[in-house]
DNA sequence: AACGTTATGTAATAATATAACATTTATAAG
DNA sequence: CTTATAAATGTTATATTATTACATAACGTT
């Protein structure tokens, strides 16, 4: 069951851009993209981002400075995702392997530290761009 | 059998800091440290630091934006790495476990998608942190 | 020596992100 | 409904991270 995180208007602004975007975007270019609707400020723009990174609904990809739409429905808190990036055409999408993020959940080593958290992401060619 | 990369002068001088420091370093702290070296702008230092990220001197923690040397000593080329981070005191140390590199170097799913290169960071208390 | 490659020096600027402060709006308790 | 508290917003300024552009020097090979 979902908890519902009714968002405030600047996040829901927000999310729905990047949720309709489909794919990654950077802040400046979302907040751009928003300016028209009132958003003019980067803070503005980076605190929305915080709270829907916070509460799962996008989650940031390191490598890219870039946010993105979770593509997984039941990825409540973002506690464990990962990603495949293709470096040609920087297409980015969310693994969702069952099997994966529970290898890693439970992955531990002998260093004593306790795993609460893990992003992971796989880089590569895209099948169209193996193609070219 | 270890290629030798011979370094540069500016490549060894801020090879030797990051390593000396045994912890991640980030690059305007990096400057800072080597200027009376000589070293007086962010590209001499981000230039250096392209080079042992490619030779794999050196790795990039993704979501601290800071560099870290390779602590383990087969890792010639970055195409394969994996840290724990504590989110307390920030300490970061590779993790090399073989079962682990191996599982992720094999990953393939439904995607089509080959993959090359991954990054994974834990995140997490180190003992120390986790008994205060 | 001549050539191509790699590294360096320097200045300017772009891109990403946060600090500080004032105000407003939403939520919940009494 | 009122008061208290937390969450969100607006605005300006600034900090941090990283790259562009161009000129010069050092290195490795033939
Ligand atoms: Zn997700
Ligand atoms: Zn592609
Ligand atoms: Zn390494
Ligand atoms: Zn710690």
């Amino acid at each position: 069951m979902q908890k519902e995180h009714s968002l405030s208007k600047n996040q829901k602004i927000i999310f729905d851009l990047i949720d309709k975007s489909g794919g990654p975007m950077k802040a400046y270019s979302i907040l751009f993209n928003v300016q028209k609707k009132g958003i003019k400020a980067p803070l503005q723009v980076y605190r929305a981002l915080d709270k829907l990174v916070e509460i799962g609904k996008i989650h940031k990809i390191e490598s890219r400075n870039a946010f993105i739409a979770c593509q997984n429905s039941s990825c409540q808190v973002s506690k464990a995702t990962a990603f495949s990036i293709c470096e040609s055409c920087e297409n980015v999408s969310e693994i969702s392997n069952s099997k994966l993020s529970k290898y890693l959940s439970n992955f531990s080593d002998d260093s004593g530290m306790k795993y609460s958290k893990y992003n992971l992401e796989f880089f590569g060619l895209c099948k169209k761009c193996k193609s070219k």
